[in-house]
DNA sequence: CGCGTTTTTGAAGCCCCTCAAGTGTAGTGG
DNA sequence: CCACTACACTTGAGGGGCTTCAAAAACGCG
């Protein structure tokens, strides 16, 4: 089976056989990261660049009180930044959720790969631009949805990138992650968590397995509850669950059209 | 007065003379937006790339209810990023909040200029960088603090930034926006808005000047009460009101070291 | 089996929201 | 100069969503 890297940036263009070759063997010397790792540390000087392909990991910055504040969840295939290696100091922390299979890419040996691969370049722009979308869409969660919503958006949008990278098995997706994950991602107390996925579990839409994960179960009905509009991914190779038509949102207060400004 | 694009460049990176007189002249077909102006739509195709050079905008999406959030403010100097083009479509929109000058530049010139001007490439870079780190700083806000460390938090970024760009004068910084953009960008009603800066204001940490505009009186105090650390504005040129400290944060739950995972 | 972690349940309380009205300010036109 | 309008700001009362505190039950790992 092909790394979940080289799967998710084919979601996003169509890559050379040299391409992905390449990247093949840039990925091949990943390492074992038991869970509850830090990757980096936020202050510390910016290293290698981290491609998870297995497991799961996140960003998160902790606060002088003392709470911690998730800020992305990074799945099989994502990364961490391109260019974090031109700042002086990491301004968050990256750590693993679970044990993880960590590929580490000199970011030197980035540099020179896109210098000379206009290919990969593009697909990780893209990637780049996705990741900030996904974090747009987490300030509106956070902003404006209650806790029902936000719970129903996060776990919508991880089954969206779950589908891209082939974790999503017999129509299921297991998230090996705790409550309190959730809850520190989603600005929630892990108690509420879970009496929202109480209510979750009761209208069927998830369920709870065995060994600390649980599922989703009617990812559709699901991002109905969420409003998830899966538009911000940016994926243009089909998905499946297209029945989730994006929705022109109403048009709000700034209601003035500025068609003109383009040109 | 160089343009505040250019000041704001500066101040991460060193350019030559050729490069500023470059940057100097893409700039100069600037054309003025009047206030609450769409200058691109959620679902538009990505046109042009964006540089305020005068005025405030802000990026926003609105929620099929019918809520606005508002998830960056664009001072002068900000822009819009730099690949969006290669994208189908905006996932967000962005509008002025005020009378604005704003510089279009076509995403093909811009191409070719970062091709041939790695010093301007780099500093493009690192613009991207802090504005994906503005993005999480924001998530921490409207995740784990409360709504007056929300908004000093926030007043006291607006500052740092606007320092950056010479926006403030006489120690006063003016914000020319209502009471309902800081509630629709912290994610609370403008009631409650109102009721914090009344209390900020009793405390004498920021002032409501005439002409609907209000100032930030003791950005040294604000700071303190926003728990505000300004490192993740990656800023190397040195700034005022250097007294605020980075404060490593507290190690939290996730304190297994991974500085074994770098080499 | 035993212990740490995670999940679950209950009760009390607070922060912020909703609703509703009223005040102030700037701009417009008679 | 003053009505008239539109918008932003202000104030008050009541309510709800989520938190805090506390403790028990369930699970998983050595």
């Amino acid at each position: 089976m092909v790394n979940a890297f080289i799967r998710k940036l084919q979601g996003y263009c169509s890559l050379d056989p040299p391409d992905l070759a390449l990247l093949e063997r840039v990925c091949s010397g990943a390492r074992v990261v038991s869970a509850h790792t830090d990757l980096i540390r936020e202050g510390d000087k910016p290293g290698p660049v981290f491609i998870v392909l297995e497991g799961w990991a996140c960003r998160y910055k902790l606060l002088p009180e003392g709470g911690r504040q998730i800020t992305a969840f990074l799945l099989p295939g994502d990364t961490c930044d391109l260019h974090v290696s031109i700042l002086q100091h990491m301004d968050h922390s990256i750590a693993t959720l679970t044990k993880a299979n960590v590929a580490v890419i000199p970011s030197l040996l980035l540099e020179q790969l896109t210098e000379t691969h206009p290919g990969i370049t593009r697909a990780l722009w893209w990637t780049q631009l996705v990741d900030e979308a996904v974090l747009r869409a987490w300030i509106v969660s956070l902003g404006r949805r209650d806790a029902v919503q936000r719970v129903a958006h996060l776990l919508s949008e991880l089954w969206q990138r779950a589908l891209a990278v082939g974790l999503v098995v017999d129509d299921i997706l297991r998230l090996p992650i705790t409550q309190m994950d959730i809850a520190d991602a989603l600005g929630l107390t892990n108690i509420h968590v879970n009496r929202v996925l109480q209510d979750l579990r009761h209208d069927q839409l998830v369920r709870l397995d065995k060994g600390r994960a649980f599922s989703v179960l009617d990812p559709t009905a699901l991002a109905l509850r969420a409003g998830f509009q899966p538009d911000y991914l940016h994926r243009f190779k089909p998905r499946r669950n297209e029945e989730l038509a994006p929705c022109r949102p109403a048009t709000g207060r700034l209601g003035r059209s500025g068609a003109d400004i383009s040109r």
